[in-house]
DNA sequence: CATCTCGCGCAACTAATGGTTGCAGATGAC
DNA sequence: GTCATCTGCAACCATTAGTTGCGCGAGATG
């Protein structure tokens, strides 16, 4: 079982920044949006929003397309899909270690109750 | 419900970064560690490892103490835990917009099966 | 007891990244 | 045709993950 880190490292650190985080909620409810109107729900700038909207685009959670002068920016749902499915990997991952490390303490407090206390 | 983000940002930051999930990964397994043994198994250096650890510290996934001439530290499992039900609750929370959207998606299909397509 | 070793902590420096401001170009609106 | 506005680029700042180098103090060893 290694070390339950079947993960990717990009996608992660690009869903560990609460401003994408952030933009990728507001995406998800609105449907889509641009730097501009992203940037207008958040206490950044549009150029950081941009930036963000590259990174994002960048791991395939967002993908953008030009309507107009305007660039729409619309979540890939798969990814965030697998994203997500990451997010639950590593909690999983983590919470049975945590169980069986547990597990493992009771055991030895019950089988050796003085040993070197 | 605003948007599922009752998250601790700090702790957060704290798990995303990969090299401080392998670090709290090899804590869990090995029982505790030094900065010395953890860089053994990091491709990192062992200052590296110290700053992480200090970061671990400061949002309370792990304590350190002296022991002899080593500085030993070892994880806050009650934090840990913490750390790990707010991925679940942001993993949840995205898998219910997915679902959500796809839902609605499928519905307006349905009742406008050959309006814009 | 003297010494030697090993692990730690501090400081300086670099690279990447999240953030800012400012500006120029293009395109839809009037 | 002009104006407004939205985009993209570039320069710049602050923070952070990472490095190397150094000095120190405490355990182990003779």
């Amino acid at each position: 079982m290694s070390a339950g880190s079947a993960v990717d490292d990009d996608l992660w650190s690009a869903i560990g920044d609460p401003t994408r985080r952030r933009m990728l909620d507001l995406l998800l409810v609105e449907g889509g949006g641009t730097a501009t109107t992203l940037s207008d729900q958040l206490p950044v700038t549009r150029q950081a929003v941009a930036k963000h909207l590259g990174v994002l685009d960048r791991v395939g959670l967002v993908h953008g397309s030009m309507a107009g002068r305007e660039r729409r920016y619309d979540v890939d749902e798969a990814q965030l899909a697998r994203a997500v499915a990451q997010l639950a990997s590593v909690s999983a991952a983590w919470d049975g270690r945590l169980a069986r490390i547990k597990r493992i303490a009771e055991a030895i407090e019950r089988s050796a109750p003085s040993r070197d206390d």
